[in-house]
DNA sequence: CACGGCTAGATTGTCAACACTTTACCGAGC
DNA sequence: GCTCGGTAAAGTGTTGACAATCTAGCCGTG
């Protein structure tokens, strides 16, 4: 019986069970349907996904390591919640790491990565003053996300590009809310984009702590503004 | 039946047997008696502790999320094997976290922890050089430690006294192997102290960093001198 | 009407059996 | 003697059932 589903199902499947539940949990909790501080029900769970409570528990068990549920005996799971101190120290940690990862990508990052990216930001600058609602956008993300992976440290890069990630993208607190911040970031990775490639480190480090240090005081006064924890719901 | 094993073993009972299993396998890890590399057994564990696979299941998956074991379908979990490279990676975040940390310290930590640190490091000085087979000491541990845990910043903490701290505990490099090492040490962490005391971010946060890149410096070279990642029996 | 104990339902914890995959061993064929 | 295929054993993946625990609603008592 279990080979008929594993037929039907044959594209995404070749991986275990634990695995799929683990990544369908995922994007229930990014998506919003599992709100942070909501209760993880793992008989509800394994019903949805047609699978017994044995991978759905598994699973649960690899995001408490992760530290993305929180979970005491015999009460329900639940995922973390997140409030503006953990916001901040989130940023803070960021600052610290994100500054070391841009330090060792002026260092190792390839020639023509660290173009390509002087290109986007180019494009970014002027052809495109991309829709208001679009947020941080997808080339803007990924100026982060590319001096991460470009930094050689599979560590660094791992703690940013997941765990960090993750909680960040719980909620998303964007730094667009606050007028004219897009502009002065779009000019602080460009700052950050020519001290890569004049291969300073010091200088890419410290570029990127302000930068990030600047929008974890966007973070600060968006938050005054709404004292709530930002909502999930404002996902959407 | 298992009220029967409840009752004999209430003393270290109230507690889930995933949350037990996990403690004990982390120890078994920590002994060297599951080596780096080394398989894990399912079944294995499962008759040693006298329970089920499902909860040493669980408890794996959490070693999974944490880090601490690697895991593919159908293929045995083994406990991470980390290379001189890895190391390495480690030992560079670290400098970035430390720093952080340290430059929180010295804005938020209490005056009298900063006092007590400072006495503890006075009586380390002088009055107690301590064995040469005690390795990294105790109470340079704590330097660490105590700088983590007063950093204010709890993900930080965290960070750096389990995620790190774990993997770090895997292998003992211990500076020490370098003759002159942890007297140099010393004197670094006096400086610290004093930066500490003195409440200067900037002072405290660089003197951790170069503390940190020196002992990266003394790890490299005893790598060198002895090829081969640093056995796990070494721990004993 | 407030309060405390009690019962029933929901939820989590644990287990033993079964299905599937990999691995290692062994004999046949070249 | 060596390689290739097949088979048995070991190990992992998954499940459904049962036990223990928590929760919420009900009822009687003060």
């Amino acid at each position: 019986m279990r080979c008929e589903r594993e037929v039907e199902q044959m594209a995404e499947q070749q991986q275990t069970l634990v695995e799929q539940v683990f990544a369908q949990i995922y994007e229930l909790i990014l998506s919003g349907d599992l709100q942070p501080g909501g209760v993880v029900n793992e008989a509800a769970l394994a019903q949805r996904f047609s699978v017994s409570r044995g991978p759905v528990r598994e699973a649960i068990q690899r995001f408490h390591g992760i530290g993305l549920v929180t979970r005491e005996p015999f009460m329900r799971a639940r995922v973390v919640s997140l409030s503006g101190k953990d916001l901040v120290e989130i940023f803070q940690l960021r600052e610290a790491v994100e500054g070391m990862a841009c330090r060792l990508a002026a260092k190792h990052m390839p020639d023509e990565e660290i173009a390509e990216l002087l290109d986007d930001l180019e494009a970014a600058r002027e052809g495109k003053p991309r829709p208001a609602q679009s947020g941080l956008s997808d080339s803007v993300v990924d100026i982060h996300t590319r001096i991460a992976r470009g930094c050689g440290n599979s560590r660094i890069e791992q703690l940013l590009t997941r765990a960090l990630h993750h909680l960040i993208r719980l909620y998303r607190v964007r730094s667009r809310y606050a007028p004219g911040r897009p502009k002065a970031a779009l000019e602080e990775h460009w700052r950050i984009g020519r001290a890569l490639r004049a291969r300073d480190p010091e200088l890419a480090e410290s570029l990127m702590r302000a930068h990030i240090a600047s929008a974890t005081d966007t973070l600060l006064s968006t938050l005054n503004g709404a004292a709530a924890p930002v909502p999930a719901t404002a996902l959407a």
